[in-house]
RNA sequence: GGGCGAUUAGCUCAGUUGGUUCAGAGCACCUCGUUUACACCGAGGGGGUCGGGAGUUCGAAUCUCUCAUCGCCCA
């Protein structure tokens, strides 16, 4: 068979992932397997596949495959979320781009546009992920304003209402004047901008030239001040008790308050207070009765209660104004200040803090048992350092603000019956809300009369059902899907959504089925640039993922994302990682070719060599299963990764290989050729979650396989038993051939020409493998002797002395003089702590006795290299 | 300003209850090598006072305190 020389990703990839689909091999069903699930976090379905998500998405496949292979009835659910904001800005601005605006379509109008944009483009990111391999159960794949997900959505608002749980109030909230909805805390990110603090003075009521000099960063709010704030304890200001100021330009009177609230240091220690643009100054009006006028439009422009500048934007205010107050006299100074400024999530906009009537989810009861089940590791957060974030939010945990002004989403199942605050009432139907309405209000009333609430909820409110609902959990709470399923096993997610969408789904969770949504929660961290910038689009630092399935191919790409991943810590992304990975898949491939070459003979008695490789390859191969599972176990991904990489890699090609590999044109004996391919096929097991398509590839070709046979759903390697003995004696022995191949190096002396070896033996030595040692360094005659070979080149392991006789002109004396007499020097160095630790009364008294009798060890072992060393000194003269 | 976490080789990170010379891995780097799987390779090698300081202990990368720098969350 002519197979080339680099593995050939493209077609390979192409090939297994529809055999996979062809084969329903990602799909689930509940049979009386044990179940392992994962549901996806649903991306957005206005996104592209980014780093961040590959990085997601890959670790979900290394942990679904893996349960494959251990014989789980594995179930990785995907679908997508409606993103409620982004999409519906898309989908305006994509019509505005056709001339038509939002205003001038009704509602189901805008729906049946936004709908088709979501069948166009939300399922991109779908078939993305298919390209890098994941092993989703696509016959399941969901979307959260799909029918069923929604009417769960409808049905657990309607209960929590019913609970008292979701209540409608005025509150200071998030405004993002560019969307016009409103967002929730989590919604705004706060960003340090460079300001300025604008001093101000106010003239005191009565007076021609008393001022109140107030410091502000937001001038254009003036005009809707109605207060001005003051320590009740600064001395400064304590005549203004009972006074009037009047707002510059409006020349408006408001009152000199007094409350510990401000801060005296800052600025001038004069607040002004405007109740209606700020959530602290709101506060201040209700303990103090203020008057609240609120100046902006929903845009952000100033309205008529402002009076000046009406119909301008707040920036281009803030610029005028500064002129206005300057001429007028009123602007003392301004200074340069650092502060922070929320800005939208998703349009960047500067929030503003907005007074208005909303829909809030109360969630101090559901918080309790979220927070317990945490705590006390009923869920498992992987890394646990994210349980005191996790703690600290659930213990400040604020009502949850679950309207949105959009249209793009589940509307609100709200009726309102009339102009009363208290008239509504919360329906699944119009039917039946004017049932429930006419109960209420004990009036008949029609059908016309009621109107629904025009807003829709919250995409989280979505998602965090999203556990259940793909399960049709509300729908069918007793069906066989929910059943299996749920608990799921794992998450995996981002630590920036910790709060948003993991506690909110433990709350549901408890909540509606009286138990946690998964068992363990892996906290991926954020991917970055070289740099350590955040990828973002913005900056244009990141890579587009696509191309680099392509460049390194799937398999190369998911073991460089994987190389760097440690759990909650930041990726530093970098390509060359992906090169690392194709390297890798490389060096497997070719490792195949070499055994796939070799000729084989059924005659050829197996040389003693290669039987001890095998063994010892087995209990490599045992060794590092343990290692590799405990790593799993611990969601240690990089970890377990690496061990694999070096059992393939150095223990496998670059040991193991090698020990076996057959003389130039020489051929191979049956029993070596096939206990290497039952080999070969366990490390394909191993490597399989990993590099998925290369192993299937591989383990098709290296031996006969029936139809439907691949290497996903066999199973996983069982540990045979350990050889510790083995192991340590191999370790002996690469000392050896490492010291011969350096010295073959130094002294110029090609690999194909062959030495002798003579040993004296001063410690116990495992001698089986003396026919490695020949066979790796090419060692024609390997000899013992009781002393010492005079014109030898010499180095001792593990207090065995080892002779390689050379020409006496081709020693350089005082080389090897010099490294014995360093090597002397640094034995008794040791030596010298060992026996002060020793002597010391309270170490042999205070440690435990294992370490004291290990101590006694390298005493002894320490004066014996000395004896050893201090004779080859006086031999060399 | 408050809370949490980090600081170990050029880079990215391991280091499990303090105890083998425990200072490690991968990559990068340097030297040699076109030997018949692979130069997307092989063999060999250099490199760190474990952020600074103090303390506890027979013994500290590991525990305590303190300072510095960085990150995250919150105000």
């Amino acid at each position: 068979m002519d197979i080339p020389k680099s593995y050939s990703s493209k077609e390979a990839e192409a090939k297994w992932y529809k055999f996979w689909m062809d084969n329903k091999m990602f799909h689930s069903e509940p049979d009386e397997r044990e179940p392992y699930t994962i549901v996806i976090p649903p991306p957005n379905v206005t996104g592209m596949l980014h780093m961040g998500h590959m990085l997601n998405n890959t670790i979900q496949d290394v942990l679904c495959r893996r349960q494959r292979l251990l014989g789980k009835n594995v179930c990785w659910v995907p679908g997508t979320d409606h993103a409620s904001i982004a999409t519906e800005a898309k989908v305006v601005n994509k019509l505005s781009e056709e001339g038509i605006e939002k205003k001038d379509l009704t509602r189901e109008e805008f729906m049946k546009h936004a709908w088709e944009w979501k069948e166009k483009h939300g399922g991109i990111i779908l078939e993305q992920l298919k390209k890098l391999g994941a092993s989703c159960d696509w016959d399941r794949t969901r979307f959260t304003l799909e029918e069923d997900l929604s009417e769960a959505v409808i049905d657990v608002f309607i209960d929590l209402f019913n609970k008292g749980l979701i209540y409608r109030g005025v509150r200071m909230i998030n405004w993002d004047p560019k969307a016009l909805t409103a967002l929730s805390d989590e919604e705004v990110i706060h960003k340090e901008v460079n300001s300025k603090l604008f001093h101000v003075r106010y003239i005191i009521e009565g007076t021609d030239d008393e001022w109140l000099t107030v410091a502000t960063t937001r001038p254009e709010t003036i005009l809707g001040d109605t207060a001005i704030c003051v320590h009740p304890d600064d001395e400064r200001y304590t005549h203004l008790k009972d006074k009037r100021a009047i707002v510059p330009l409006v020349n408006r009177s408001i009152p000199v308050i007094f409350d510990e609230y401000v801060d005296i240091e800052f600025g001038t220690g004069a607040l002004k207070v405007t109740p209606a643009h700020d959530e602290n100054d709101y506060k201040l009006g209700i303990k103090h009765n203020l008057e609240t006028i609120n100046i902006f439009n929903e845009n952000g422009t100033l309205n008529e209660k402002a009076k000046l500048f009406v119909g301008q934007d707040r920036f281009d205010v803030r610029k005028e104004i500064e002129k206005e107050l300057d001429e007028q006299g009123y602007l003392v100074k301004v200074d340069d200040l650092i502060n922070k400024v929320g800005y939208s999530e998703r349009t960047d906009a500067v929030i503003e803090p907005k007074l208005s009537l909303q829909w809030f989810c109360d969630m101090s009861k559901m918080a309790k048992p979220a927070l317990e089940n945490v705590m006390d590791d009923t869920i498992q957060l992987y890394p646990a350092k994210f349980k005191n974030t996790y703690r600290y939010w659930m213990e400040n945990v604020k009502d949850w603000c679950v309207s949105r002004q959009l249209w793009w989403g589940q509307q609100i199942p709200a009726w309102y019956f009339g102009s009363g605050a208290n008239d509504f009432v919360v329906a699944k139907n119009k039917e039946e809300a004017q049932k429930l309405a006419e109960d209420k209000s004990g009036r008949s009333i029609s059908l016309a009369e009621i109107r629904q609430d025009e807003d829709v909820l919250d995409t989280w409110f979505s998602s965090w059902l999203w556990p259940i609902s793909v399960f049709d959990g509300f729908k069918n709470p007793k069906g066989q899907d929910i059943n299996y399923y749920y608990p799921t096993n794992d998450l995996v997610t981002g630590p920036d959504i910790l709060f948003f969408w993991v506690a909110r789904m433990v709350m549901a969770g408890y909540e509606y089925k009286g138990e946690k949504p998964f068992n363990n929660v892996y906290l991926t961290g954020l991917v970055r640039d070289k740099l350590g910038r955040k990828m973002s689009k913005s900056l244009g630092n990141s890579p587009d993922p696509i191309d680099l399935l392509e460049k390194y191919s799937a398999d190369g790409t998911r073991v460089g994302l994987l190389l760097c991943s440690p759990a909650g810590n930041d990726l530093p992304f970098d390509e060359q990682l992906c090169e690392q990975g194709r390297n890798f898949t490389n060096k497997i491939w070719n490792a195949f070719r070499l055994i796939q070459n070799w000729e084989v003979h059924d005659k050829i008695e197996q040389p003693q060599s290669s039987k001890i490789a095998i063994q010892w390859f087995e209990a490599k191969l045992a060794e590092s299963l343990i290692t590799i599972d405990d790593h799993y176990s611990k969601y240690r991904i990089s970890d377990a990764l690496m061990s694999t990489y070096k059992l393939v890699w150095d223990d496998f090609c670059s040991w193991y290989l090698e020990m076996i590999k057959p003389a130039y044109q020489n051929p191979i004996d049956k029993v070596t050729l096939d206990e290497t391919i039952v080999i070969f096929e366990k490390l394909l097991h191993l490597l399989h979650p990993f590099t998925p398509f290369i192993t299937e590839e591989l383990w098709s070709l290296i031996a006969k396989r029936g139809e439907k046979e691949c290497v996903m759903l066999n199973s996983w390697p069982i540990i045979e038993k350990q050889n510790k003995e083995l192991l340590a004696s191999f370790e002996q022995s690469t000392k050896v051939i490492s010291e011969i191949r350096a010295f073959k190096i130094s002294k110029n002396i090609p690999q194909k020409d062959s030495l002798l070896l003579t040993i004296k033996e001063n410690k116990p030595l495992d001698k089986s493998l003396d026919v490695v040692i020949k066979k790796m360094c090419n060692i024609s005659e390997l000899n013992y002797v009781k002393e010492k070979v005079d014109k030898a080149f010499s180095f001792i392991v593990n207090t065995n002395e080892y002779f390689i006789p050379i020409e006496e002109g081709m020693i350089d004396i005082a080389a090897e003089k010099k490294k014995l007499v360093d090597e002397l020097e640094r034995t008794k160095g040791f030596l010298l702590g060992v026996t002060k630790k020793l002597s010391n009364e309270r170490f042999v008294q205070g440690a435990p006795e294992q370490v004291v009798i290990i101590e006694r060890q390298k005493l002894s072992d320490a004066e014996a290299k000395i004896k050893v060393l201090e004779e080859q000194l006086i031999g060399i003269g």
